[in-house]
DNA sequence: GCATATTTTAAACAGTTGTTTAGTACGTCT
DNA sequence: AGACGTACTAAACAACTGTTTAAAATATGC
């Protein structure tokens, strides 16, 4: 038996990530997916809580790899290096994404920015808040280490954030000036990262030192 | 005689604005300008074209201020580091000024970065090109003179550029965030100006030197 | 094989959308 | 004063929206 319920999820996601909420309709969905148009009302209730679903399906697991990254422990300037490398070749791997349904949780994601919807919260929870908290903890330890909600940490979530997320809009003439043709994705966001990283590292308040044990700080323990 | 197609302009900009192209109707634009449903198509001939003059009235003369600072000459540092900031400080205050119309202009900046519409063009070519065309001199000038398609140009426009138009979300969850309470928005977005300068001092490749006259490429003049 | 659920359907519902029509009011010029 | 043209209006238009209804088709259990 196919799944109408899941046929159904997919096309709303796909559809609902190329033109928005309001302008995929309930008929449009259904005919995509080849049932009724009844069907949406039959197995979500409603369309917002289709939309709802769409979310949940999308983002449900797609922070945790975020979360994994926070409790390594930040013991060297190398493993804090590469935790921040592997922070920000991820963000820009599942934004820059051409497959679906990561092209789809992009699109969206760009979307509920600019327009939050009743769906917000969930990818706020799932998605934003362990990404940024992960970001926090990362560059807090090297920046102002005991003190997550600095100024100076927020700068740099701010820029770092930025810059990444950045790349949730893939359409003309986004996508040809943010991913240049001549370049494969890989290889750019690699570059990116590096860019992205080696700025981070020249600017550190000397070079990172902060982040020996508790250097700047508290005391040696015992 | 009081100008109801000015008043129809301005409540059309707030409410596409706040609302987004589809969820402003007509009647509602019509309402708060207490105007009758038929004036959007009396004055502007159709919805659409009211959405246009919305586009050329507010963003006819936003990127100006940037190809003024395109046209200084970058002879020196000081000169080239003058200019960087004050293309820093304006992309932050024309996105963060919370007064009408600039607040309109930026969410409509990023409602239409999302979903571009009809219009998008005229936002492109008014607004982003002349800002985007400055930061790439700007930078070129200093990464890599003559070379203004450079990928290593490109990396610091992508960084700069998002970081910058990060700001074009001014509502919760985001204002809360990238706006943190307790600090002045001036002055919050001068403290990210000079954090923003530094970052690319420090990392540019022998802090600037490329910007002596001509310094790696041409010759001395005769 | 019958009875009971579960899916699926076509049709209609009430509401909203942008736009058009035809008419009225107002001001201006001859 | 009469005529012309612009400004404005109420009402209706057709097309679409998400949702509901009630009947038909299909599957499931005994």
């Amino acid at each position: 038996m196919a799944d109408r319920r899941k046929e159904i999820l997919l096309a709303a996601a796909r559809l609902f990530a190329e033109k928005g909420f309001e302008a995929a309709s309930v008929r449009e969905i259904c005919r995509a997916a080849g049932a009724n148009v009844a069907s949406v009302n039959y197995y979500f209730r409603s369309k917002e809580k289709l939309y709802e679903e769409v979310f949940r399906y999308l983002y449900e697991s797609l922070g945790r790899p975020f979360m994994e990254l926070a409790e390594q422990p930040l013991t060297s300037i190398a493993r804090w290096r590469e935790a921040l490398r592997a922070w920000i070749w991820t963000s820009l791997d599942i934004l820059t994404d051409p497959r679906p349904p990561r092209s789809w949780a992009a699109r969206l994601f760009g979307r509920e920015r600019v327009a939050p919807s009743e769906a917000f919260p969930i990818l706020y929870e799932k998605f934003f808040v362990p990404i940024r908290a992960t970001l926090e903890k990362i560059i807090g330890q090297a920046v102002a280490p005991g003190r997550n909600s600095d100024l100076e940490v927020t700068k740099w979530v701010v820029l770092l954030g930025s810059a990444c997320t950045t790349f949730a809009y893939r359409q003309p003439p986004w996508d040809q000036i943010m991913l240049p043709r001549g370049i494969e994705r890989k290889k750019w966001i690699s570059e990116l990262t590096d860019h992205y990283l080696r700025v981070v590292c020249r600017c550190l308040p000397e070079k990172g030192s902060a982040l020996l044990p508790h250097a700047g700080q508290g005391k040696r323990v015992k």
